[in-house]
RNA sequence: GCGCCCGUAGCUCAGCUGGAUAGAGCACCCGCCUUCUAAGCGGGUGGUCGCAGGUUCGAAUCCUGCCGGGCGCGCCA
């Protein structure tokens, strides 16, 4: 609609400028953005404000001609000036009506395909094989997932790629202790923890220990069958500790996702060798440096990228060349997303820049670092267990759902077990999730499992309760809310006014949700949706209205708003009750 | 020292490309269940948008400088 409304402005400014009444060159680029207040109207530009100056007129003034030579058209029912010479769309209410009814009938809820669709690839959750995964890979894996899955819906072709540590040094330890004891196989990794913490004090007490480990990492980086065999039957725990993970927070990302750092070690040589042959490397006291401009270290001196050690070994950034390489070489990426850590931001930046110079990537590959902060107690510092270690994935979990479960059975004790259990897991992963999700992710968060299972507020549960209410209400009517249903909407009453203006914004969020890679976007946006719904449910009795043709218009706005929660909530990566 | 991010109500957070009177929720106060799930709805109290300049018709938003916090800055990832 905006884009609309622009196109309107756009042409009533080329009808002023052939007429001569405007300087030509003032087709500036037309700001339209959703009036905040109502008494604004729907639509607000402030084109006038903008162009008074160069056009040498009064705002207002201005304001006057541009409406006057604004085309007549049936979205909008009334343009207004006010204030200092702003331009208010209202727009017509039957015709956003019949908008929403075509989405109603529209399995992509009115949602366009994008064009062009795009290859991204999105690089998400990367946890390190080494140990079990922990609240730090939290906010990769679900951000990652969410933004995935609307590119996905938004007709986009995504890759995820799940960069998991399999590689570093840590595992020449790992094996020289698994080597040493084969039945830890079967015993101690069965938590990972317990199996890095007993190889790190073996690491730590015997020098020949730690010497045969580094041995090993040399081994399996050379290709050694045995090495590779052990190496690969601890990945296999590993993964499947992750899979167990992924599946519990109901994350789409599985064993053919996985494209870890071992995936791009043959590359390494190749990459160091370019790097050469573009006269990129410098030999800097033994290690192979690509020295980037407008980077300094802490001493002032240039700051080089790494990828290579004075022992020969490769390095991260090494393999973050070696990827970005694979993706534009083997993939043709249109774009590629990287959800790490806000603290690689220095890194990512140093591996584009060079990636752009040695033609890893080229000119119009999109890579761009999806930086987030990080995950903090309620006291404000990095969230630890009690005494001070880092909190498993698994645990967390576990214990949302617990609360989850404590709270459903408090609030509706005569539910049976098995869905009191079903709905605690839809709550209690959803509220972890969501608390995160509908935070800025460039910002340090926060985490408290009282508020993130309040019902009240930005909360997972009160968005699925709002949908349960809608399904409630379908349930009721003995009818589904994804059947076609009878007659039209008609926007009568002020709530159902708001609402439907409401709704039809959802492809303009999820549009801009797939340029930021910000899925609080969309969080708030199903807040304030579900916000709507609830005052329109209070105020606009749906099944029991007499009025057949208004019981039907409710209707069509009822299951229009339950499809776009659940779509929305979908792409959240949040599962939808029927009943709460 | 240099660089990146952040500072908005007592707390947790929004604020889109500069726009009109800075918004939610929690907490606190007041109303609303014989009627589609009250896990809800309506209303109220609460702000020097860290500070000071600048640009602009207009600044929480852009620029500069301070203050305060987080993080990063050579062979870990």
């Amino acid at each position: 609609m905006k884009d609309h409304i622009r196109h309107l402005i756009q042409t009533a400014l080329n009808t002023l400028s052939t007429e001569d009444q405007l300087p030509a060159e003032l087709n500036a680029n037309v700001q339209v953005e959703n009036a905040r207040d109502k008494t604004h109207g729907d639509f607000a530009s402030n084109i006038a404000l903008m162009l008074a100056k160069p056009a040498g007129m009064k705002p207002r003034d201005l304001a006057e001609k541009i409406m006057a030579a604004l085309p007549q058209d049936a979205q909008i029912s009334k343009v207004e000036i006010a204030g200092p010479g702003f331009l208010n769309f209202y727009q017509n209410h039957a015709a956003l009506a019949q908008r929403l009814d075509a989405a109603l009938n529209d399995d992509r809820l009115g949602v366009p395909v994008a064009e062009p669709s795009q290859r991204i690839v999105v690089d998400l959750s990367s946890p390190n094989l080494a140990k079990e995964m922990h609240v730090g890979h939290l906010r990769s894996t679900i951000i990652g997932d969410a933004v995935a899955r609307t590119l996905e819906f938004l007709g986009h072709d995504v890759i995820r790629q799940n960069h998991v540590g399999d590689w570093g040094t840590q595992f020449g330890m790992l094996l020289a202790y698994l080597q040493e004891n084969p039945e830890a196989q079967q015993t101690e990794l069965a938590d990972l923890e317990n199996f890095y913490r007993a190889a790190k004090q073996r690491f730590d007490e015997s020098p020949e220990f730690a010497t045969h480990a580094r041995e090993l990492v040399v081994k399996l980086q050379a290709g050694d069958a045995e090495c590779l065999r052990l190496w690969q039957s601890f990945n296999t725990v590993s993964l499947s500790h992750c899979q167990e993970v992924y599946d519990r927070l109901g994350v789409k990302l599985g064993m053919d996702d996985i494209r870890g750092e071992s995936a791009y070690n043959n590359d390494l040589p190749e990459i160091i060798q370019a790097l050469q042959q573009q006269d990129l490397l410098t030999l800097d006291q033994g290690a192979q440096c690509v020295f980037v401009d407008g980077f300094k270290n802490s001493e002032d001196q240039p700051l080089p990228l790494i990828v290579q050690k004075a022992d020969g070994g490769y390095l991260y950034a090494t393999t973050d060349l070696a990827a970005v390489r694979y993706r534009q070489q083997q993939l043709n990426a249109d774009r590629v997303l990287y959800f790490v850590d806000q603290r690689q931001a220095l890194h990512f930046q140093m591996v584009f820049t060079v990636a752009q110079q040695a033609g890893f990537a080229s000119k119009d590959m999109q890579l761009e670092h999806m930086g987030f902060g990080t995950m903090n107690g309620p006291d404000g510092r990095p969230f630890k267990t009690r005494d001070g270690g880092t909190v498993k994935l698994i645990d967390l979990l576990n214990e949302a759902e617990q609360r989850a479960y404590n709270l459903v059975k408090e609030k509706n004790p005569e539910l049976d077990e098995s869905d009191l259990k079903q709905i605690a897991q839809a709550v209690g992963i959803g509220a972890v999730k969501y608390a995160d999700l509908s935070k800025h992710r460039a910002s340090d968060y926060s985490f408290n499992f009282e508020q993130m299972l309040s019902f009240e507020g930005n909360t997972a549960p009160y968005l699925l309760y709002a949908y349960t209410r809608v399904a409630s209400v379908f349930r009721r009517a003995e009818q589904s809310m994804d059947a076609p249903i009878e007659g039209v909407i008609e926007l009568a009453s002020e709530p159902e006014q708001t609402l439907a203006a409401t709704l039809a914004r959802f492809t303009e969020v999820l549009n801009n949700l797939s340029d930021k890679g910000t899925p609080h976007i969309l969080c708030t946006y199903l807040y304030e949706l579900a916000g709507l719904f609830s005052s329109f449910y209070e105020q606009c009795p749906i099944l029991s209205v007499e009025d057949k043709a208004t019981r039907a218009s409710r209707l069509r706005l009822a299951a229009l708003t339950g499809r776009t929660l659940r779509t929305g909530l979908n792409l959240l990566g949040l599962q939808t009750l029927e009943r709460m």
